[in-house]
RNA sequence: GGGCCUGUAGCUCAGUUGGUUAGAGCACACGCCUGAUAAGCGUGAGGUCGGCAGUUCGAGUCUGCCUGGGCCCA
């Protein structure tokens, strides 16, 4: 309080004149606050006025500029973009920008997969709302309806990612569902016909009978369910003598599988045992199915367990078991002759003893492991007991026409009668000795979310293990293709690779067919006679011309008779099945980087989550490495999830969801861009309230770094610049920071290292700018004269600083950076359009580097002892300060050759001093060499410059300005026409 | 259940081949400034480096186990 009395008595009574407009403050139309949720439309609407992508290709084709391919992977045309799309599409617009910026031709064009399950699921249930059965409508309307839903999505999710400010070629993006396209999809189908890796074979495969389809195993999720579970008793009539009169026990949670049963799975490595019941329990509220004087085949370690559920008191090991070449017969063979064949055991390394019996029930057409383990013993015939409505077939004897799952109405996906009628049957049987209910893990389908089944299928794969006889291939397998080129390809980060090579290595043939409607058909015909695919150029040429000017309709839709010419339509088969999407997906390298302009197969980067190392990244390996022999990429670049704040995932049901439509209606898609360039995106990321407010103060530092230095360069112009020669040591040192940001900013950019991008620019504007250089310049800026070389060699540093963070940060922050460049230079065409510039190499200079740590180091002594000296209320500016620097290091003191110690702690005076100083100096035990009097400024305080200089009044014109502000006014008087005091 | 990845201050991240009291920016507290002002400068507080055990003269860094989280599969 005192102080500011004292204060304005000193000013008021040499207040003669007030200085301000003689004081160059910065000046800039530049707002401090961003706006942008306003401003970032407005840059958008420009880009799209100057066509910014396009025009940026031309140019760098003009100049010769090398190609650089980013492939897009089709994000799913359903649904609003959520975080997961913001992200990625944010990182494949850093890599965009900046390969522009590093002055390549940069192809990138966005793309959607349009087939599929999910949208076939939403028309379904658009027809269910207008009370129309899928069976009343054509295949070709549904189908019609399915395109014109994607069409509506690949619109909005279109203007989402523009909207984040994502540069592309949007007016020729791809879309799996484009006539062409898939024309070029049956045309890839067509090379694994003709080569020979495709095969017809019948397997069990996940079933959802509810959607009468196969489902992928993407198609595919596991959730809680609550199954009956039956121990079943399979009586022995061939083995050892113990085994003889006993019953092999299995337990199952799919009883309606029992019909399907052909043979029970042991391991070797288990010791099996034959158990006698001696007593049951007593007090039982039902009559039990186990009797004393039963004889059970069970694992040793199981038995007490499995007794415990028959209700079984007291047993007895009889004797070991060996199961090798053991015969049972099926519990149900006493009902019915369809059952009256023998079951042999089968060894089998998938059987465990960690639950069950020990003693796996083997149905060859609904188990993997079953299927596996039954053709390993070299049984070729895989029964087929139900169909497509998962309802048993009628040749089934005892339950023909039963459903497994209930399919219609409310009850669709709940269990059918079919497990209960086949528990009946086995009570009836006396095949029955327990059962119980079980929660378990169980597959449903992502879609409908109703459990689904395994079922033999006839389907069509793709061969991963057959030699390949094509000049590309050389023999390989399709297999080995795609490890070598996993070899080939650079993966950021480096664990994609082997994981997705795990992934190949041990993955089963392709799967390609569905039985559904949406979707590229597996356009063939397949000769009856000889059950192989028909082999015509011929056809498949009039097949594809078809596709291509109508659609995959044409396939469904037109005669047999236009494609197949002269054959005789009688004698083959025409494959309704379409296509996997993900062989839809795995195509998109054939009709995008092939066949356009200005391209070029294989792409340098595939961009995409983490999970697509089974998705996408393998599809279009397995794809191209069929087709070409190799990957369709160089380089593979794969990013983690995004969670909420805690880490955890984020679900609609948690409610911890982040929409980035909200961020950006708040803060603008600007905040979304530079939390993507800050977080580890290689790893999961987090998001949420504290983080994006995080990021808006970083977005602030950064924006009011560029806002100051447009204020302090108003009215600069090249006639001004100093050159380096002649700049000041602080000037040289703030180039030279600028010379090695120059080598790391593009290091980081070609690595795709986005945070290794913004950390150090950070920073750099934090510590290098605004807390040295633009707080030691303040005064020159402010005060110097126009002439003066301090304020202009200031300036021109500036200048260098600004034409280079506006395109260093350009690809991360193009909203902001365009608001810049464009308000200091409105002629100067689009921020997004320049090349980084080439920094002087001359620039760079260590030898300032270690200078200025080392008078940061003093600095660091100087502003403690001010800081002692404020809380004692003895001092308040630095301003007020002139303090004594005793420095006893004279390694440290020439540190301040040719630099003003007072401009540099930004005192008003300063004195430096060699030796060791007074005892009581303050001392910092850092730099025990520094030892510092904090003294208050002799003189008084310049009106202009705020400094306190003995100097002051000293020149009579103005005798309330130093000697420097005194002839600054004096010539700002000149110019202004000789008006003054 | 299996494969891969991951857990350093409130937040985002650094921590080279294991080596002195674990760093930065932001946020926070306090102070200064009031000519970058919904700004700027400074000072400070804040971490048993997820936990346990081991290897070592020495471990955030190496090994094993456990635990939390994630992706993919079963």
């Amino acid at each position: 309080m005192a102080d500011d009395a004292e204060k304005r008595t000193n000013s008021s009574e040499q207040a003669g004149r007030d200085y301000r407009d003689t004081v160059f403050l910065p000046q800039t139309d530049f707002p401090m606050r961003a706006g942008l949720p306003q401003k970032e439309p407005q840059i958008l609407a420009r880009w799209e006025e100057i066509d910014l992508y396009n025009t940026a290709r031309k140019t760098r084709q003009a100049a010769g500029a090398p190609l650089f391919v980013l492939h897009d992977g089709p994000p799913y045309a359903n649904g609003a973009i959520h975080i997961g799309h913001a992200l990625q599409k944010t990182l494949k617009d850093f890599v965009v920008r900046s390969r522009f910026a590093m002055g390549y031709d940069v192809d990138y064009v966005p793309g959607w997969d349009c087939h599929g399950l999910p949208i076939e699921w939403k028309i379904e249930e658009e027809l269910r709302g207008q009370g129309r059965r899928k069976d009343g409508v054509s295949k070709a309307e549904f189908r019609e309806k399915c395109r014109a839903y994607a069409g509506q999505w690949i619109g909005v999710q279109k203007d989402g990612f523009k909207r984040l400010g994502v540069l592309g070629d949007w007016e020729n993006r791809y879309a799996t569902m484009d006539y062409g396209s898939e024309a070029a999809i049956v045309a890839e189908f067509h090379k694994f016909v003709a080569s020979g890796q495709l095969y017809r074979g019948s397997k069990p495969v996940m079933w959802s009978p509810v959607e009468r389809t196969a489902l992928a195993d993407a198609e595919v999720e596991y959730h809680d369910h609550v199954s009956p579970t039956v121990w079943v008793k399979f009586p022995v009539t061939q083995g050892s003598d113990a085994a003889r009169g006993a019953s092999v026990v299995i337990w199952t949670t799919t009883p309606w599988t029992i019909p399907a049963n052909r043979a029970i799975a042991y391991n070797e490595s288990i010791a099996y045992g034959a158990y006698l019941v001696e007593a049951m329990e007593t007090d039982l509220a039902f009559e039990p199915w186990a009797r004393p004087g039963d004889r059970l085949i069970l694992a040793d370690k199981l038995a007490e367990e499995v007794f415990k559920a028959a209700k079984v008191a007291k047993w007895r090991r009889v004797e070991t078991i060996d199961c090798q070449g053991m015969v049972c017969e099926h519990p149900l063979a006493a009902l019915d002759t369809h059952y009256a064949f023998s079951v042999p055991l089968l060894a089998g390394d998938h059987v465990t003893e960690e639950a069950g019996t020990g003693f796996v029930h083997t149905a060859p057409g609904h188990g993997a492991d079953d299927y596996v383990v039954w053709l390993a013993h070299g049984h070729r015939e895989i029964p087929e007991t139900v169909d497509a409505d998962g309802a048993y077939y009628p040749h089934v004897a005892l339950f023909g026409g039963l459903k497994v799952l209930e399919t219609e109405g409310k009850k669709a996906g709940k269990f059918g009668p079919a497990n209960n009628a086949v528990i009946d049957k086995l009570i009836e049987a006396g095949g029955l000795l327990a059962r119980g209910r079980l929660e378990h893990s169980y597959p449903h389908s992502w879609r409908s979310k109703a459990p689904v089944i395994f079922r033999n299928t006839p389907q069509w794969f793709i061969r991963m293990d057959e030699p390949l006889d094509t000049p590309q291939h050389g023999g390989r397998t399709l297999r080995e293709t795609a490890l070598e080129a996993i070899e080939a390809t650079a993966f950021y980060p480096e664990a994609g690779r082997n994981r997705i090579r795990t992934m190949v290595e041990s993955r089963p043939d392709w799967l390609i067919s569905r039985q559904r409607a949406w979707g590229a058909p597996l356009a063939m015909f397949v000769d009856k006679e000889t059950n192989q695919p028909l082999h015509d150029p011929d056809v498949d040429a009039r097949i594809i011309e078809a596709i291509a000017a109508e659609g995959a309709d044409a396939w469904f839709t037109r005669p047999v008779t236009d494609f197949l010419g002269a054959h005789d339509p009688e004698r083959y088969e025409k494959v309704e099945d379409i296509l996997d999407v993900w062989f839809d997906s795995g195509s998109t390298h054939a009709f995008t980087l092939e066949g356009r302009e200005n391209t070029r197969w294989p792409a340098d980067l595939y961009l995409e989550g983490s999970d697509q190392h089974r998705g996408w990244f393998q599809s279009s390996l397995l794809e191209s490495s069929g087709t070409r022999g190799r990957a369709p990429y160089n380089g593979v670049l794969t990013h983690g999830f995004t969670m909420d704040e805690n880490g955890e995932k984020m679900s609609k049901s948690k409610g911890n969801t982040v929409d980035p439509h909200q961020i950006i209606r708040e803060s603008g898609a600007e905040i979304i861009r530079l939390w993507a360039a800050m977080v580890d995106y290689s790893e999961d990321q987090r998001i949420g309230k504290t983080i994006l407010a995080t990021t808006s103060d970083a977005y602030r530092k950064l924006r009011n770094t560029l806002r100051y230095i447009l204020g302090a360069l108003a009215g600069y112009s090249d006639q001004e610049a100093v050159a380096l020669e002649d700049m000041p040591p602080l000037e040289r040192y703030i180039l030279h920071r600028l010379q090695v940001l120059d080598g790391e900013v593009r290091d980081a950019y070609a690595a795709y290292a986005f945070q290794d991008v913004i950390r150090p620019l950070i920073a750099f504007c934090q510590e290098d700018l605004s807390a040295l250089f633009f707080d030691v310049r303040r005064d020159a800026l402010y005060c110097d004269q126009p002439s003066a070389l301090r304020r202009r060699a200031a300036r021109t540093v500036m200048d260098a600083a600004f034409e280079r963070l506006t395109v260093w940060l350009a690809p991360l922050m193009p909203f902001t950076t365009e608001e810049a460049w464009t308000m200091r230079f409105p002629e100067a065409g689009s921020n997004a359009l320049r090349v980084f510039p080439e920094t002087p190499t001359a620039w760079a200079n260590p030898g300032e580097a270690a200078r200025w740590a080392k008078v940061q180091a003093v600095t660091a002594v100087v502003t403690g002892a001010l800081e002692v000296e404020r809380r004692e209320k003895r001092l308040g500016a630095a301003l007020e300060a002139a303090p004594v620097v005793h420095i006893n290091d004279p390694d440290l003191l020439a540190a301040f050759d040719g630099l003003d110690p007072a401009e540099v702690f930004r005192t008003s005076q300063a004195t430096l001093s060699a030796g060791e100083g007074p005892a009581q100096a303050f001392r910092l035990a850092e730099t025990p060499a520094v030892a510092v009097e904090p003294l208050r400024a002799q003189g008084q305080k310049c009106a202009r410059s705020w400094r306190i200089l003995p100097e002051v009044g000293s020149d009579r014109r103005y005798p309330d300005l130093s000697l420097r502000d005194a002839e600054a006014v004096a010539a700002w008087d000149a110019a202004q026409g000789g008006a003054g005091a």
